[in-house]
DNA sequence: CAGGCTATTGTTAGCAA
DNA sequence: ATTGCTAACAATAGCCT
């Protein structure tokens, strides 16, 4: 039996990584780290935050509970500092969430509270009365992975009235000068959380019509 | 020799505190680490990020990297999901930092490298080269302690040729109708993180004119 | 390049001040 | 309401598949 003992972590030291490759599985595990803070923050304290990620290429993570662009415009709202409260209060008129927002948001849900249920299978028993009220959401900054997206949401219908609760994260690709030319041009859509990713692919596959 | 046992943690149950006085203290500490991570993905992964929270009562905390109004503009810009890019866009415009946020970065970059001195001593000598295009920021939302700010800039002119890394975290409270008015009143505005707030209140005083 | 594994470091409830 | 302490939990760097 040979003893592995020296696969843990090592002492972080503070400073941007050099190995392009670490820095962007660092990158990978720690932004859902990130998400999952903010989500639990939102969780146990009752409250609403954001968390905007810009990546060095042309990627843009966001997460907000429950909806990032109106806690934006909320931001701006409260934030006089400069002529900006006019124009955010313009800004607030427009602003409204299509639906695509809420189908994100449920297909959300639904990826970690089958985690949870794959993993425990009846925390979620006592998930489901309070959380009725609230809503995770993940922002897709264009219009995201609307392919998938519509698979997943298919098959979620079956799964949501079962779950809701916590927090799963979504990336958009905002390719403007790639691949996106007006800004409708959403790519890549990917959820990670654990091993999240396969399990709801097998879902969607069954539950595709 | 008595022994402690029981005083750590026990298992969290992901769901609203009850105890608003626990929950208070919950969300204090999650809040300074929920920004440390921030801090930690965009130092180590070089990228940029905002994370904003809004308290359940009147207060907004947020921190962004290397700015929070820029990099919610940019979000803005590059979400047209909504007609709001144009607005966005005007918001743009406007959208230029006044020089006591300047003064407020400082501050903050201050109180973290002050906490890493305090603790090691040299850890900061190389981290002097590779901090000097980025700074970390903290959002005031209104005014914020302009109070303290300038008392703690005062002293911080002194400290900031030798010290520039990290991040520190910074609350502003937005009352706006309880002691704000026009949306310039901003009261309180605490800095902490570990034992930094009583170190740099004792450099705060040393440093007075 | 994403996921699984595990030793380690990091975070934080529960107390007490 | 924030901080220090400590022991539990949780996140994750380094590896490997």
């Amino acid at each position: 039996m040979a003893k592995k003992e020296s696969r843990g972590r090592q002492k972080i030291k503070m400073a941007r990584i050099k190995n392009s490759s670490h820095r962007q599985v660092s990158f990978s595990k720690r932004r859902l780290g990130l998400f999952k803070k903010a989500s639990e923050i939102c969780t146990l304290c009752g409250l609403e935050a954001v968390v905007i990620i810009y990546s060095p290429g042309q990627k843009i993570f966001s997460f907000g509970y429950p909806n990032v662009e109106s806690l934006i415009d909320r931001f701006l709202s409260r934030n006089p500092c400069t002529q900006t409260s006019d124009t955010a209060r313009n800004l607030k008129n427009l602003q409204q969430g299509p639906d695509l927002r809420e189908l994100n948001s449920q297909l959300t849900q639904m990826l970690d509270l089958l985690e949870d249920e794959t993993n425990r299978g009846e925390a979620f028993n006592s998930m489901r009365k309070s959380s009725e009220n609230k809503w995770w959401w993940v922002a897709p900054i264009d219009n995201l992975g609307l392919h998938e997206l519509e698979v997943l949401g298919a098959s979620m219908e079956d799964l949501k009235k079962s779950i809701a609760n916590q927090a799963m994260f979504l990336e958009s690709t905002s390719n403007s000068s790639v691949l996106g030319t007006d800004g409708g041009v959403g790519v890549a859509s990917h959820f990670n959380l654990r091993s999240l990713e396969a399990k709801v692919d097998e879902f969607c596959l069954a539950h595709q019509e």
